[in-house]
DNA sequence: GTCCCTTTGTGAACCGATGCACAAAGTGAG
DNA sequence: CTCACTTTGTGCATCGGTTCACAAAGGGAC
């Protein structure tokens, strides 16, 4: 089979690669703006803090797309990235679940920047629904099916109380919908070609929480807490 | 080097194990409410949607905790891995940026749940300073280096605007602090030893974006738009 | 005690990702 | 044209993490 000079080259692009490759983009955007026509692999790769071997093999992965002796053009590599990542298409996006989370996801500029639409923000609270939230009105979960089908939704973000997610889950994966957002601290269930990508903030903490007794436990010379069960037990 | 039974064995626990432990005592402590005392490798790992080896080699880690016929105790297996993630003690955050964001975090319920107590919020907006949310007074982010030494602030999240992060992060570095939370869209610098984590909103979706359109060429059959750098280049 | 059943803990093979280091390919000067 | 210089794209060694598969260890029946 023969293929076209700078065509991606096989379908298959590694997953750690797909996760940077938002990050290169941003820092590319940064680069247009200050009007930089090209750049070097080992400069982009300082602004988005990796190794510049590393962001060459990813950036092969879609194509040779650079220019030995000078680099890569910034805006067309700009559009290619973009139109790997899908962001050359409009996606609708709804938020279920309008509680603190879910209102500041709603105006969160950095979805509507990149392609993503909020098409709809749906809650189960009668307190809520009706409320003017980011220029768009909260409506009630039972419109759930109708809002996904009328409006195109493909992506589905999950900002409800744990509780509730897995039901929501299953009805929003019966609807159609294949990518899921999911901010509520539970393991998911969803069947094989579902997506989901997990945000969990507390995660996040309890990690930075380990690392930081590790540097503690170093300065005082070992851990102050004894390794065994404490004898009254009482959690 | 003689080694005392059920003692953890190196120090070195692998990243990845590291960031599966809290998801294993959040399944933990579902099954203590529901009064089980003791799990097995098998259902811990169902729980937690992990494969049952990698929970058991991911315990193994942290010392030889379970009985073999039998399988974990639940109450003890959380006081370990409580103990291990150090959250048998308590965490002061600081919240830097009180937009829409850093106010759902403040009223976020899971932080404080484990260990971790929000000792101050932080914002340059003169309109916002003073405000009180989830208890907390709204103070001006000349404070920060105060606030941080006199309330043992050890856990920095940072919820600005991405052109106000890396300052704010060279201010609570200089402050002593080596873990940080970052929700900012852009790539910080920090000095080694300092640990950061980043939770980026939009690249979860656009992640999502790129599995989404593979999947829609899949049904038809191929990519709908050409791979080739369009006549009218303006983005 | 012995036997059988369950479940842990881990050696070893495998797999994907990382990073070095260099040949290949391009630019620009003369 | 040739030569010197820059920078990409990639082969290869390495590393960390995952998974399989099983020996070792414990419990309970008798």
């Amino acid at each position: 089979m023969i293929r076209r000079p700078s065509q991606p080259r096989e379908r298959g692009i590694p997953e750690a690669t797909v996760a940077r490759l938002p990050l290169y983009l941003r820092a590319l955007n940064g680069m247009a703006e200050r009007g930089l026509a090209t750049v070097s692999s080992e400069d982009l790769a300082a602004a988005a803090g990796v190794n510049s071997a590393k962001l060459r093999k990813d950036l092969s992965h879609l194509g040779s797309y650079g220019t030995r002796g000078v680099g890569y053009d910034v805006e067309y590599l700009i559009y290619q990235i973009s139109r790997e990542l899908g962001l050359t298409q409009d996606w609708a996006v709804a938020i279920v679940g309008v509680g603190n989370l879910g209102r500041a996801l709603a105006n969160y500029g950095g979805f509507v920047s990149r392609g993503f639409r909020v098409a709809a923000l749906l809650d189960a609270d009668p307190e809520v629904v009706g409320d003017h939230i980011a220029g768009l009105n909260v409506e009630h979960i039972d419109e759930l099916e109708t809002v996904i089908r009328l409006r195109g939704v493909s992506i589905v973000v999950l900002a409800t109380p744990a509780a509730a997610a897995q039901q929501v889950a299953d009805r929003v994966v019966a609807a159609g919908v294949t990518s899921i957002l999911n901010f509520a601290p539970v393991v998911l269930s969803v069947p094989e070609g579902v997506d989901i990508r997990k945000v969990d903030l507390s995660i996040e903490l309890q990690i930075l929480a380990f690392h930081e007794q590790r540097k503690m436990d170093r300065m005082t010379g070992g851990p102050a807490m004894a390794d065994e069960w404490p004898e009254a037990v009482d959690l």
